[in-house]
DNA sequence: TTTTTTAGGTCAGGCATATTGACGTATTTA
DNA sequence: TAAATACGTCAATATGCCTGACCTAAAAAA
């Protein structure tokens, strides 16, 4: 346990969150810029594979953006076939989004790197060390949610 | 330590980093956007905190943009007599960049809130699952480093 | 000493993306 | 039948980053 009242140690624990954090996004980030994509497509893709069929308006919730926003890169997404845009049965004015086929593959192997890169740090620090990484980032988002 | 082989799981693991990741950074958004700064200021801050009179070249390197994308914000912290720019007295063409008293007193608000959300998550875990996590987080960061 | 390179700064044009506001359609609910 | 909802789009505006070009001052190399 760190001596957390020192502003180099402070400063070096926020480093290591932040290149982590980059590190794990630095992959996708790359495999989708060769799509043409950025990070709002994933962000959008990982809500469909968590929730599929969800409706626009969940997905605009989930994403903190503005419907004009959301517009551009999700009808990308449609065009590009990788997700697709069903009427709703019980309620015709809601969108059903799901993926295609090939969205199931790009989600997959956008995860599969991801996955990879923390297996590997997994790997070197030991199960141990592993719960207590979950543990802290599930309470740090807990702590978002209590304000 | 959970089954990383399940997708349900491995997107939970993925939706709790981003989410305390996101966490981590909303207070000082929040707290910059009442000055209409941004995430490039803090990241400037973070930098000039970290290695004092680093010079302009060595803090784009660190920020990894563009002249012209650091030259804005850059000048804002400035003008705003956050950060001060002082010729360097070994290499006239170099210039040293440094907190000002309200700068500094900025950095240190900034990082006193993101060490006062860690601390709150570090006390709901326990000494052993903050080891772990900064062992993680490192670990991740060397995977980068690594490539 | 002259030439080249480096550090820093700025301007212009282009591109992408976010915002708010307004409008239109289809559908459901009151 | 009237009002609200879900979705989609157009327009104007603002921001931010990029590349390319150009400039000064200073240091390094020739």
């Amino acid at each position: 346990m760190p001596d957390l009242k020192k502003s180099a140690v402070q400063r070096q624990i926020m480093e290591s969150f932040f290149l982590g954090y980059q590190a794990f996004t630095a992959k996708p980030d790359e495999m989708l810029a060769r799509r043409g994509l950025s990070r709002v497509h994933h962000r959008i893709l990982f809500f469909i594979a968590s929730y599929p069929d969800l409706s626009v308006k969940e997905l605009l919730s989930y994403l903190g953006v503005s419907k004009q926003a959301l517009n551009t890169p999700l009808r990308q997404l449609i065009e590009m076939h990788l997700v697709e845009s069903l009427t709703a049965e019980d309620d015709k004015r809601k969108r059903m989004l799901r993926f295609t086929a090939e969205g199931a593959k790009l989600e997959q192997a956008l995860r599969r790197e991801q996955v990879r890169l923390l297996q590997r740090a997994f790997d070197d620090v030991g199960e141990q060390a592993v719960d207590g990484w979950l543990a802290v980032n599930q309470a740090l988002a807990m702590e978002k949610a209590r304000g």
